[in-house]
DNA sequence: ATTCAATGAGACATTCATGTCTCATATGGG
DNA sequence: CCCATATGAGACATGAATGTCTCATTGAAT
């Protein structure tokens, strides 16, 4: 037995992206351990959804790495990053809505982290004179999370087509939805 | 007295924009009233919430009304509809949050109409050549609902000036990120 | 002033998720 | 083979929100 803490994560994960409200019984139970067993590795919901905040913070620091942000263009850079970013979308839809439940209190220092990552992103864009300056760098990184939960949304109830996903997110983002003079 | 039904929808809608998570009690003081009276007009939480989902599908569909989407450029006429969007997107945020909790179970048909309305001006930009046909209108249409709600949110936690709302959304969702060469 | 309907406050029962605990069982190491 | 450890199942208590009810009070109409 000796079950793995990282694949209780995962499944509670899995469940949690398509139920936010699922109750920890059913949380243990499609990790296939008893609910007793659950709280002996998290001591309550809270400890594992902050747990799970974890994992998602994790995931997405593991996918800015892996983007390579400051390498080329920047939108090869966003292209790369949204692909990076893919397998963890539900997660951190899931993280973006509960975190707004937390209104005022305490929020996980990580987020601060990546917020800080993402939007200096988009501001060496600007710099660089690849990206717009009348969109504010705090704006394009709650679009871009905004954008991300919404696909991975769209794609789980089936208004998007998964292979879709990275294409129509980094288009939208990216262009827009006006078609261009030069298209 | 003799209390104002809508007036007690308004304060439960600028609460639960707010507090997701507020409870009965607190949506019947933030109304001013007593929590029995608050259940004579409203059955239940669940009654509630499903007239605020109506309520919120009536705003939205007069607001569809409002911005002519058949008048002049698609382009206008997506500014139109964003500025008459604004003064119901937090309550639009948070049932769009709310509607993913039912996960499978009967959704209000409300929203099938606006969807198809929101959907239909999509497509018919295409048509005109005035939007880009490599993003399907469903997509474009959940974009718009993501973007709407994540606007909301970013003004009401500060990181985006309330009187930049229209234009965050508009431009992002018009023309993206990129920095176009005419510009 | 009287009457009547609506309200506010609070008591009460109910439901549900949570958290704790016990105990029998099974697994894996020595 | 035996033992230590982890697990599963379930009982149990707790807390919170909900829904129902009563009753005194208020406000408005007559």
């Amino acid at each position: 037995m000796t079950l793995d803490r990282e694949q209780v994560l995962r499944s509670a994960a899995a469940l949690l992206t398509r139920k936010s409200t699922a109750t920890m019984d059913e949380v243990a139970r499609a990790a296939g351990i008893g609910r007793a067993t659950l709280h002996r590795h998290f001591a309550g919901r809270d400890a594992l959804v902050r747990a799970l905040e974890n994992l998602g913070i994790q995931e997405f620091e593991a996918a800015l790495d892996a983007a390579e942000l400051d390498k080329g263009t920047s939108e090869e850079a966003l292209r790369r990053l949204i692909a990076a970013v893919e397998p963890s979308a539900g997660l951190l839809s899931f993280l973006v809505t509960e975190n707004q439940l937390f209104e005022g209190e305490e929020v996980n220092e990580g987020w601060s982290r990546t917020d800080a990552r993402v939007s200096a992103f988009f501001r060496r864009g600007q710099e660089r004179g690849e990206f717009r300056i009348d969109l504010t760098p705090a704006w394009l990184t709650e679009a871009l999370y905004g954008l991300v939960s919404t696909g991975a949304w769209a794609v789980q109830v089936g208004r998007v087509a998964g292979q879709d996903f990275q294409y129509m997110i980094v288009e939208l983002l990216l262009g827009g939805a006006r078609r261009s003079v030069e298209q």
